[in-house]
DNA sequence: AGTTTTTTTAATCAATTGATTAAAAAAACT
DNA sequence: AGTTTTTTTAATCAATTGATTAAAAAAACT
């Protein structure tokens, strides 16, 4: 595990930001997570600005990155893409639970992060799944209702419940893997009720 | 309006903690938007610290009490109850915004501010909803399913687009306005939906 | 009207935080 | 082996932040 001195910061930097947020981050609080010498940070990434856009910078690339593929795949349909879009999702929020909370939290006070990131929109809007879609819509005689809130609801069953985790761990009364079971019998559950959303 | 230097800072507080989080907001913030001297803080509510234990009291009960009701009532059934439950959630919502993300990112590093609300636990667990939904599960001959599920769901469909709303704002290239009538779309599509999931 | 208590103010302070500095150590180059 | 460049270190600094202080002003009490 011979990892650089700057490879150490970035790591040690993803995860107490992710846990703190940015305001709520000491500088020494990432060189005694990194191992390192507190002026090494400025040596090698010259401010605590300039670390944390590179973090959420990286954090926004794979929130999104997980299903990208899957959304502008032409070889599947629309009900193979809801099921792989929500399987990548919840692994990947499995593997950092953090990422939605301190994404959605950092956004608020800088939205401007996401302006740089707008080939996303242009991705997701000219995608195979959002035609696929439309036209499910269009079958389904459910045209007055704008795909988007589809996305939505994907989003807000699967990504939801981990920003809610404390929420709902004290409200059931269940620790940490508890919770994660709860988290995998939605695994099935969330697209079979996209499904009826937009049942044929 | 002759609001009392203490009614001044706690509603200053209020907004100001709901928009930046403990740690972004400085006891400086809330002085200037309450309009008053800094050292008020401290004469009146001791120190930053109290001042935050209160405002995150006072916005959990905010969280809940707008739908305490709906969940209790004996007196409607499940169907009323869900519009219901959906209806006060985006009202309370669409009046205080930033009041989801701020409790969620909040409660990351404090979950203990909720166990001080354990009363609700007990509340939801014994609701006549609560009970209302487990029947309607039966019914539709899905016992597999964890109740709490359709609760979360509901949380998820109402709450989570609100925390979201930096990204769907940028995603989809509207203005506040635009995100609140789209908010008002889903005002009578979330009950559907949810009535999909429990259908009979 | 005088006295006491409460509220307010501006200045100041102690601690903290992001950042800088100068020197030593290590690595790279010749 | 000597020289140059890069990395690391401990100490220090400048700015910021939560909090305190002492005095003035206002309100309440007699």
């Amino acid at each position: 595990m011979d990892q650089s001195t700057e490879e150490k910061i970035k790591t040690a930097a993803r995860k107490i930001f992710h846990e703190k947020g940015y305001s709520g981050t000491r500088t020494r609080d990432i060189a005694e997570e990194a191992g390192i010498n507190l002026a090494l940070l400025n040596y090698y990434f010259r401010n605590k600005k300039r670390l944390f856009e590179l973090v959420m910078s990286d954090s926004l690339e794979d929130f999104f990155s997980s299903i990208r593929g899957a959304f502008v795949d032409t070889s599947t349909d629309l009900d193979q893409k809801i099921q792989i879009i929500i399987n990548n999702y919840l692994d990947q929020l499995t593997a950092n639970p953090n990422i939605p909370i301190f994404l959605l939290n950092e956004l608020r006070s800088n939205p401007d992060a996401l302006v740089k990131k707008s080939e996303l929109r242009g991705v997701l809007n000219s995608s195979s799944f959002m035609q696929q879609l439309e036209e499910r819509l269009k079958e389904t005689k459910q045209t007055g209702i704008n795909p988007f809130h589809l996305i939505v609801n994907i989003l807000g069953l699967t990504v939801f419940p981990f920003m809610a985790s404390p929420m709902i761990k004290e409200m059931r009364q269940i620790n940490d893997e508890q919770f994660m079971a709860f988290i995998e019998e939605r695994r099935t559950l969330i697209p079979q009720w996209i499904q009826l959303m937009i049942k044929k």
